[in-house]
DNA sequence: TCTGGGGTCCTAGGACCC
DNA sequence: TCTGGGGTCCTAGGACCC
């Protein structure tokens, strides 16, 4: 085994860190109620319709994320869930708190959600004895600092620090901080294979169920398929996926935001709406909001698009739901040039005889950003970005060429071979299925 | 029986995320 | 009776052009 090689390449793998606040709303409800710790909670959505944060609890007792609270009115009695209506501006505040909190350990740190962020740490780590005391000392920091509980997530991608935090969360043992990237390799294994693949970050309910259909029920089943055969039967995001899991880190740090692309200002109404009238008024009201977004981002839009809809739950309704899309003659950012064209469309989109649920405003804004597709091969131009791959190549033989492969589910044992057999990868060789490697911004 | 071939732009729809 | 509000990206298909 080349020694050399593996430490070379291992002093420039990025490591990413995953820091998830634990039912985020509900922990934030309780700061500031410290008596609702133990009580079975939810934080509802607006007009107080689903649940979009549950405690542990009510996590347990089964309920899924959505669940509309008037479906679960005997369950919250039998068992005391309590109900709360959700409070974003709070929300908003205790997130970038925690954010200050995370920058003092790094400033390469991408904020994905609002109670979610990536932080890079490899350049961090000497200043530990290892990655999990790195996490119980940010985990103990948050805590301190917000009184918010988190949970970290550490592997050598993306995908796979957003897995390790997945397992911190589920199970117990891990005290709140996992590292699969320190982990060894059969025991990572085993994890993979208790794991449903529908966990994977990016692999949804529908693409999971055709999985399953193929027999790819785990995470570690996925593991060993092929990422081309994948790219060929769900498209090059499933490709990136799956060499993520691999431990070939495709996705970057996205330290800066990007400018949106669209923004939306839509609303539900508490009761349907038949008038033009009402509908205009919330309308306008979409449309200025969507203009002050538009104005906190610097930009302008060329086009607005207007949308109305009726109750999708109500089967038995006449259902209707259009859009219009109007041109500006310039750009704007102005809010009665937004709201006049938005009022525009409505106009030419309102039928009679429909019982309105939501309408809503979008902003098409101008972006140059390249496509997946554009820019899965720009990096690959250059020698130096050869190099680069040929790492990943390396990386790959050295985190799973050596390990021996059991199945728990099939229980069987399975060689290098074996897996390279399944998993497309034939030849130690640099081949050219290894130079399409995605390497994306 | 044969029925160009490539490119671009736009839209709708479907998948995913929180 | 009561079912969130944001976002992302990709694909397919049609219109249009040369």
């Amino acid at each position: 085994m080349n020694t050399s090689a593996s430490n070379s390449t291992n002093s420039t793998n990025p490591l990413f860190a995953l820091v998830d606040v634990n039912n985020f709303y509900v922990s934030c409800e309780r700061v500031f109620q410290p008596k609702l710790e133990e009580v079975p909670m939810v934080v509802l959505s607006n007009n107080d319709g689903c649940a979009v944060a549950r405690s542990a609890e009510v996590k347990a007792l089964g309920v899924k994320m959505g669940t509309p609270w008037f479906q679960m009115q005997d369950l919250a009695k039998k068992h005391g869930i309590k109900a709360y209506s959700s409070n974003y501006t709070l929300y908003g505040d205790m997130s970038s708190r925690v954010v200050q909190v995370l920058k003092t350990f790094t400033p390469n740190l991408e904020v994905y959600s609002i109670d979610e962020s990536f932080l890079q740490i490899e350049t961090v780590l000497k200043q530990y004895q290892d990655t999990i005391e790195l996490g119980q000392i940010i985990k103990q920091q948050v805590k301190d600092t917000t009184g918010l509980p988190v949970c970290v997530g550490i592997g050598a991608s993306k995908t796979l620090a957003k897995l390790a935090n997945h397992l911190a969360k589920k199970h117990k043992q891990f005290a709140g901080v996992c590292d699969v990237n320190a982990m060894a390799k059969p025991e990572l294994y085993q994890w993979m294979s208790e794991t449903e693949v529908g966990e994977v970050w990016g692999i949804g309910k529908q693409i999971a169920k055709k999985l399953k259909a193929q027999k790819i029920q785990s995470v570690f089943d996925l593991l060993q398929t092929s990422p081309q055969a994948m790219r060929q039967q769900f498209g090059v995001v499933m490709e990136r996926l799956c060499y993520e899991l691999r431990g070939v880190s495709c996705l970057q740090l996205e330290e800066v935001a990007p400018a949106k692309q669209q923004i939306i200002a839509s609303r539900s109404f508490g009761k349907l709406v038949t008038s033009q009238t009402e509908l205009a008024e919330s309308v306008a009201t979409h449309a200025a909001r969507a203009a002050e977004k538009l104005r906190t981002q610097n930009s302008t839009t060329g086009a607005l698009t207007v949308f109305i809809q009726t109750n999708p739950f109500k089967q038995n309704e006449p259902q209707y739901h259009q859009s219009i899309t109007i041109p500006l003659a310039d750009p704007s950012d102005n809010t009665l040039t937004l709201t006049n064209a938005a009022l525009a469309g409505l106009k030419q989109i309102y039928q009679t005889g429909f019982r309105y649920k939501k309408a809503g405003v979008i902003l098409n804004l101008i972006s140059d950003k390249p496509t997946l597709q554009q820019s899965l091969f720009e990096d690959i131009e250059s020698k130096g970005k050869s190099a680069h791959l040929m790492k990943a190549m390396d990386d790959i033989n050295l985190r799973f060429g050596n390990a021996v492969i059991r199945s728990a589910a099939a229980g069987t044992n399975s060689s290098k071979q074996d897996w390279q057999m399944r998993s497309g990868n034939k030849s130690p060789n640099y081949t050219t299925q290894w130079d399409e490697l995605p390497v994306v911004r």
